[in-house]
DNA sequence: GCCAACGTTGGC
DNA sequence: GCCAACGTTGGC
């Protein structure tokens, strides 16, 4: 039985027809805890993926990916020359963590976040709710098949 | 570009 | 350990 899960990315940033292209990335760049701990603990291998994006025109649900690998330290942590270098963890007790996911496919038509809003079926989605900023949220499989639906509809 | 929400930092 | 200041997220 896989898990469900929201991973936000700024479109401008690495959007679906990035990953649509590359076929898999690494999820680098969480820096908050609470997600990290979601990385590290809870995301597993077949884990299945709604890619969201976030901060643009249109925020909502743009296409599936899968999880091919699960929790390991984030390298870019180590990394003095990337953005999200962070000069306090240490290689020997990593702070962040990342997986990989590969590309499934892009949603016929994206679930906007205002269509969700409105669906009383998804309202204990934390992603709806306001001022939410985790950018790995867990769903329920309840809530994963019906936003499929509404992608379809 | 604005600003509310919220997590993190650091002085005390 | 409190909490004000600050930085970031992300919808609008």
């Amino acid at each position: 039985m896989p898990n469900y899960w929201i991973f936000k990315s700024e479109p401008e940033v690495y959007s679906i027809d990035d990953i649509k292209r590359d076929q898999w990335t690494y999820w680098d760049g969480v820096r908050n805890y609470e997600a990290r701990n979601f990385l590290r603990d809870k995301v597993k291998k077949g884990d299945i993926v709604l890619f969201y994006h976030s901060n643009c025109e249109e925020p909502g649900v743009y296409g599936i990916c899968e999880v091919i690998k699960e929790g390991y330290p984030d390298f870019t942590q180590f990394d003095s020359s990337n953005k999200h270098f962070d000069p306090r963890s240490k290689k020997e007790n990593p702070t962040w963590f990342m997986v990989d996911i590969k590309f499934l496919k892009k949603l016929k038509k994206p679930v906007t976040l205002e269509e969700m809003k409105k669906n009383s079926r998804l309202k204990n989605m934390r992603l709806i709710r306001k001022g939410n900023r985790l950018s790995i949220l867990p769903i329920t499989k309840e809530e994963y098949e019906e936003i499929l639906k509404m992608s379809k509809s």
